[in-house]
DNA sequence: TGCAGTCTGTCATCGGGCCGACAATCTCGT
DNA sequence: ACGAGATTGTCGGCCCGATGACAGACTGCA
């Protein structure tokens, strides 16, 4: 059990000011707001830093606060009472995550956990609520943002129920690759350490079967495996792969 | 192969005007409109009756509706390549569907079928853009709505990944009476004749499975069966099974 | 009223993925 | 450099749900 929480909130030098404003302006929801309402966003903002591994409302029973990814990674999950883990996705930076807090009660409550060293900006919800208000084009934005939000919410629900195993395995893993993934020259290497365990949490299988099937694609040269770290070999078989699914 | 499609389209007599705005003033969506708006709504929409069985956008290669229920049901669905289909949900009257066409380019496209004898309000998405951005404080409603959208499909997600078959029906069952449902003295009746075959299609499951659980849960008392319709017998023990996903 | 088409009820068989177990390998902090 | 803890690789047995098949029941239309 992750203790820490929270490490650097309550400064609030001119400079951090400046460092969120530059945060928020690189995410595309707030590609297009006016520069005054950006610095109002950053006004209401607070920054936060959690060590890998730190649960990120751990310590408050009704979070308040919608969060922009400065830096690092959040994994988004729900556990059952029997143990297990479901993992809904694993964000990169400038993604705006907690939307769902806008409703007064969210008919649902995930788990945020820092997947490695993490800094996040913080927008209290009825500081966000206020600033849309006065300015009510702005929700369009939340509006078209939730829309996509769903698109991708009912793709991932229509891969479940309709794609094979090795589908979601070749979707998942180009999705990941996309939002960490870092080029190089053997190929894309998703950019992330991650368990095969964790794997398993986000296809919904265990991890035994995250690794038959990971060597299945190694053996099939869609992927370099080096222990914790995947490289993408053929991604253009990975996607037709992926694609099948319709 | 339903044919049919759009039986009274281009009648537009004021009575009709009047119909469609009684529909819309029934949507929670529209809840808190001004009246003004209920009008340009009014003005902008078009009825259309589908016989039960018929696609709602089959000949329409880029849907540019969106649309609200105004009698009857709608099965959102998507099928397989292999033949196989799911079913996102059983929407019934003054449900707004298709609310994802709002984007340039939704990322997929469900398809919608008349689930009994159905009449929709169509809403062209570039009028009701139009409408919007007039007023647009009316956009935190379509935000917040898209909000309470999502949060169903992930709850959806997370009971399809971490819930059992048992905990799956009995949310699915809860689920649909509070929509259709009937109350009448033996209990709750799922106001739907729904084949056992598209029961599966919502769980994810065969036909022979649903089959096998529906006798399980009758044989619990939970539901009495009769051949086609299912009556819920006794609503809190089914809500007791589903609630123990967490 | 009868018949075609749909839906239910049930069975035997099959297979993919789960479970439990254990050894080997890698990482990271000290 | 070393040891504890995390992660991988792999196996055999098992179970749930898929598959295919078939008879019987119900519905709605001619």
């Amino acid at each position: 059990m992750a203790s820490l929480s929270r490490e650097s909130v309550g400064e609030d030098t001119a400079p951090a000011h400046g460092d969120r404003l530059a945060v928020l302006r690189r995410c595309p929801l707030f590609a297009a707001w006016p520069e005054a309402r950006l610095a109002d966003l950053a006004r209401i903002a607070r920054t936060a830093d959690y060590p890998r591994g730190a649960e990120i409302f751990a310590r408050d029973p009704e979070p308040r606060d919608i969060f922009v990814i400065a830096a690092g990674g959040v994994e988004v999950s729900r556990g059952s009472a029997a143990g297990r883990k479901f993992v809904l996705s694993l964000s990169g930076p400038f993604e705006v995550l907690a939307l769902v807090r806008l409703l007064d009660n969210p008919p649902i409550r995930f788990a945020y956990r820092a997947h490695m060293d993490t800094t996040l900006v913080h927008l209290p919800v009825a500081g966000l609520r206020a600033i849309l208000d006065a300015d009510p084009i702005l929700w369009r934005d939340i509006a078209l943002l939730m829309c996509a939000r769903q698109g991708d919410s009912l793709r991932l629900l229509n891969d479940q129920q309709l794609g094979s195993l090795d589908q979601r395995m070749a979707w998942t893993l180009a999705d990941l690759a996309r939002i960490h993934g870092i080029a190089g020259e053997q190929g894309t290497d998703v950019g992330l350490r991650l368990p095969q365990e964790q794997l398993g949490a986000m296809l919904g299988v265990t991890r035994q079967s995250v690794n038959k099937l990971l060597r299945g694609f190694e053996e099939a040269g869609l992927i370099a495996i080096d222990y914790n770290r995947i490289t993408i070999r053929d991604p253009a078989a990975l996607d037709r792969l992926a694609a099948q699914r319709d």
